[in-house]
DNA sequence: CCAGACGTTGTT
DNA sequence: GTCTGG
DNA sequence: CCAGACGTTGTT
DNA sequence: GTCTGG
């Protein structure tokens, strides 16, 4: 409801001890009336996104990609980079002389959280490596909290998406991961997988970068990663996986060769399956507040 | 024209 | 169920 | 991505 | 900033 706020303070006040209880949220209700309230604002909540994406009269071009999108979804949400930053540079020939950033090795990287990417310094004709905020804020953005569901972009669609049209253009970067992760659904529960290069090599994904300044003027650069059908391997896991570049399709993709968006969209293609592998590993990997080496040990396979 | 979204995931 | 935080 | 929080009223 | 919806 439309009620003044109560004043500072009032939820530091905690639950108040008598009457009726706090109502758990997604659950069933003794009492009829109280439910129906809720059940109706989620509904309305659940419409107005529908409506977003399903008006049925004639649909645009936002709403064709958008249902296009409900059973294609995408997936990268965790991953690892435990590479210190020295052999990073030495893999994608960054000079010796560019700055190198401090960065904690992680088996655990969750959305906003900080990682190294690789960028193209035109004015220097170097490649550079600059820790940026997983989950791409884009400069217009109001509000910090959109990168919360922008830490992948789908590689169908780049160059219509307004958050994603402009870095697709002139802001892509290279996202090195030691691998990620994926949870594979079995009935009711979940499976965590790790992926890797079948060699264990360092993998450069495919990313958009942007600069965001806050309403306090601080500036946030931040990045997000592009997701693409999977390949065989991957599959079963899920229907979506990053995209992993080729050496040999950096300098296109950083800018350094001219490459139009046609040509840069047919590298968004999904990594060759024989040169991956996947394994699963234990329950553990699903707290962020876990990150350690052991991660990633197997464990036997699912029934 | 102005107001308001702009994104992905999840589910059956 | 939906959103934020990590 | 998963884990975990999530609210209002009234009164002083 | 740019696009869609009204």
């Amino acid at each position: 409801m439309s009620g003044p706020s109560g004043g500072a303070g009032t939820r530091a006040t905690g639950l108040r001890s008598t009457g009726a209880p706090f109502v758990p949220f997604g659950r069933k209700l003794p009492g009829a009336g109280l439910r129906s309230v809720i059940s109706a604002c989620a509904e309305r909540r659940r419409l107005a996104r529908s409506h977003r994406t399903e008006r049925p009269g004639g649909p645009t071009h936002r709403v064709a990609c958008s249902a296009l999108a409900r059973h294609s979804a995408g997936m990268c949400g965790r991953a690892r980079l435990s590479t210190d930053a020295s052999e990073i540079k030495l893999i994608f020939s960054i000079p010796p002389h560019r700055p190198t950033p401090n960065f904690a090795p992680t088996w655990n990287l969750a959305p906003t959280d900080p990682l190294p990417i690789v960028r193209f310094d035109a004015h220097r004709g170097e490649r550079s490596l600059d820790v940026m905020r997983w989950g791409l804020v884009p400069y217009w953005a109001s509000d910090i909290k959109i990168g919360y569901s922008t830490f992948n972009a789908k590689a169908e669609g780049l160059d219509a998406r307004p958050a994603f049209r402009e870095p697709f253009r002139r802001r892509r970067c290279l996202v090195p991961l030691d691998g990620f992760y994926e949870w594979k659904k079995l009935g009711d529960k979940r499976q965590p997988y790790a992926v890797a290069l079948a060699d264990r090599r360092l993998m450069a994904v495919a990313g958009l970068w942007d600069s965001w300044r806050s309403p306090q003027g601080e500036r946030l650069r931040s990045f997000t990663i592009i997701t693409t059908k999977p390949n065989e391997l991957l599959a079963p896991l899920h229907d979506r996986m990053p995209v992993i570049l080729d050496p040999r399709h950096w300098p296109a993709w950083l800018g350094e060769e001219a490459a139009d968006p046609a040509q840069l969209r047919t590298l968004l293609a999904p990594y060759p399956a024989d040169d991956m592998a996947i394994w699963p590993v234990g329950p553990r990997v699903g707290n962020v507040k876990n990150n350690d080496p052991s991660l990633i040990e197997p464990v036997a396979a699912p029934a």
